[in-house]
RNA sequence: GCUCCUGUCGUUCAACGGAUAGGACAUAGCCCUCCGAAGGCUGAAAUGCAGGUUCGAUUCCUGCCAGGAGCACCA
């Protein structure tokens, strides 16, 4: 975070500055994961079905008794259960038919004793469940409601370290609509590690540093203008490269001068430096705001810069290990690996090119932050390049056993094509967020009813939520065809949604004066209506849906699990009304009800990095 | 040319190899004197084509067709 303007003035001096912040982040995360107080997964009434299930499938039959492979899930609406398990993964391994299979454990589980379970039948490969309602849904109401924003979270990885290189947006250029999907996804998924327990290094890994700087300096020194960069540089400097770039493309010798101004930068060369260090500065004043806006944040920003140091030496270790050699010109190259297309590790000119500073950032975090896993959050373009950074970092030996994953997503497109600097068709990210604030200021008015101090705050976090949830709604790996009407679209199947399913919540509990969290839940069961239960046993799998959504890098898990319970609460709300429930303990149980039902929308939101309000 | 990704209602997205392929927008209707209608309910509407694997394929394999991306001195 620190490094932004540290008052350097040579390379070597910005790197001690960085290394000096590393260090203390190093010792905040070791601190961090000491103290840190986790919850157990093995509490959650959902664990304790599926141990109660895992027992007796493996008094019947020597299964593996792995919990994790009990797959728990709610049954098909035509289907009267409460949960649902298959059996397929164990009819292959008995080598039985799953029909025959689950009725055996079905009649073996009915003539057992059993605390959680109340009867289960069997349906082609499938046991369907029917609960102990009383026991199951005090526990899962109560366990909502005194854990509060920490309901979800687990200590399943415990003890883990993820680092998760993400945003990565390039200096000098406006911050697109493109990096907003390694931005959301990435801090999302940084929420979800660590809220199952996971110690978190969030990295930004920022595009500082390349043959681009060469262009830029270039570009600057001929014809830059301070007083028209002072007022608005990032969209100057991207003027002036996008400049450079149809020049160069008429006089080629300018690409050379660009390389050699980027081999004198890395040399040290004072001028550039100072040069290159305000570019980079006035970029990150930038993008800390859109930072800001998306209530994003990193924990470290090392950009490229950072990483160029003793390349020479990892250049002479890959030649010895056979895995580099020098190519006729001069330059560094890599061939024959994995089957994979050759590529270049160094220029002629001996300076660096971007896979080689990727090796360098390989071996630093192994070295400094020994993370066990990586996730790098860059888009599918880039997808042959990650192949050949890990299996060159592989087979040097220098990623040891971390876990080493591109998490790729879709391109944003417009028009069937990929955005582009350079035809001018990069959607700018502020213009969008600008437009859909509008639009959500529009609806605020129309409603009414809002005093002016509220209503800028509203129409900000209703913009940026449904901009962010549009995003990670989806499937990362596909692309996203760039639709306006669809960004600023603020009705069902957007976050707006779920945040006025909360607000609906909220209201009412405001109405009935109950304080949000509140701590006791009497352990009664009181349902009268089939949808309490319902909802109930749905509040249960949240915690089961995070696991999942981590195990996949798939945050889009967690927005159909949200938008299913805020539909069947809704559904609820239309029939029973809570206010008017004349029975003080039905309506009490109602209340912790739909609480949980709020708790659990706001931190299923919270995962996504996207705030509730208690009104719109 | 080679490699990778994607083809699902009109549109845009879901669906660990599993039960009747699910939502949203658009569309045909219904529901506010009643906890917030930014909501709820009811319709119509889809797996690119041809084979294969098996108890079962939108999902896995092969071929074809269509769109997108990548393939050394950019990142």
């Amino acid at each position: 975070m620190g490094n932004i303007d540290t008052g350097y003035s040579s390379l070597t001096e910005y790197k001690e500055s960085v290394e000096k912040d590393v260090k203390n982040l190093v010792r905040k995360k070791g601190k961090e994961k000491q103290e840190r107080d986790y919850i157990k997964h093995s509490s959650y009434a959902i664990s304790r079905i599926k141990e109660e299930i895992c027992l007796l499938f493996n008094n019947k039959y020597d299964l593996t008794g792995d919990t994790k492979k009990i797959n728990i899930s709610l049954p098909p609406k035509h289907i009267h259960a409460d949960l649902t398990v298959s059996v397929f993964d164990y009819s292959k391994t008995l080598r039985k038919s799953p029909a025959l299979l689950a009725r055996e454990l079905a009649d073996f589980i009915n003539t057992s004793q059993k605390k959680y379970i109340e009867s289960v039948s069997a349906n082609n490969g499938y046991i369907n469940i029917l609960i102990n309602k009383k026991e199951f849904y005090s526990q899962i109401l109560s366990s909502v409601l005194r854990l509060g924003d920490k309901y979800g979270f687990s200590d399943v990885y415990k003890g883990k370290t993820v680092l998760i290189d993400y945003s990565s947006p390039n200096i000098a250029k406006p911050f697109g609509i493109g990096h907003l999907r390694s931005t959301v996804i990435g801090q999302a998924l940084a929420n979800l590690y660590y809220a199952v327990g996971y110690s978190v290094i969030r990295d930004n890994h920022l595009g500082d540093w390349g043959t681009q700087f060469g262009a830029l300096i270039y570009a600057y020194t001929h014809w830059g203008d301070e007083a028209v960069i002072a007022a608005n540089p990032i969209e100057e400097l991207k003027n002036l490269y996008v400049r450079f770039t149809e020049e160069a493309r008429e006089q080629p010798a300018l690409k050379e001068e660009a390389r050699k101004l980027f081999s004198q930068l890395e040399q040290g060369d004072e001028g550039l430096v100072i040069l290159w260090k305000k570019f980079r500065e006035l970029s990150l004043q930038e993008f800390q705001k859109t930072y800001d806006r998306l209530n994003v944040s990193f924990d470290c920003m090392l950009g490229e810069s950072f990483y160029t140091e003793d390349f020479n030496k990892v250049i002479r270790d890959l030649k010895e290990k056979g895995i580099a050699k020098d190519s006729e010109d001069g330059a560094v190259i890599v061939e024959n690996l994995d089957n994979l297309p050759s590529f270049l590790l160094q220029k002629n000119d001996g300076s660096t090119i971007y896979i080689l500073r990727d090796v360098i950032t390989v071996m630093y975090r192994k070295r400094v932050f020994n993370p066990d896993v990586v996730l790098y959050v860059v888009g599918s373009e880039q997808k042959l390049n990650f192949q050949q950074l890990f299996a060159l970092c592989k087979k040097a030996g220098y990623s040891g056993d971390i876990k080493m994953e591109h998490v790729d997503f879709g391109l944003v497109l417009i028009g069937g094509v990929k955005m582009s600097t350079r035809k001018g068709t990069l959607v700018n990210l502020d213009e969008v967020l600008k437009q859909v604030i509008a639009k959500a200021r529009d609806l605020l008015l129309e409603k009414g009813e809002l005093d002016v101090s509220v209503l800028n705050k509203t129409s900000d976090t209703i913009g940026i939520s449904s901009v962010i949830y549009a995003d990670l709604k989806q499937n990362r790996n596909s692309n996203i065809e760039f639709d306006w009407q669809k960004m600023l679209s603020l009705e069902s199947g957007s976050s707006v949604y779920l945040q006025y399913t909360y607000a609906r919540i909220a209201s009412i509990l405001t109405k009935t004066n109950v304080a949000l969290p509140f701590k006791k839940i009497d352990p009664i069961y009181f349902v009268q209506d089939a949808l309490e239960f319902k909802l109930a046993v749905r509040l249960s799998l949240f915690p089961e849906t995070v696991l999942h959504s981590v195990e996949n890098n798939t945050p889009h898990f967690i927005s159909a699990y949200l938008e299913e319970l805020a539909a069947e609460f809704n559904n609820f709300y239309t029939q029973v009304s809570i206010l008017k429930t004349a029975d003080s303990a039905l309506q009490k149980s109602r209340i912790a009800l739909i609480a949980a039902v709020a708790t659990t929308i706001r931190n299923g939101l919270s995962l996504l990095n996207i705030p509730t309000l208690s009104r719109l």
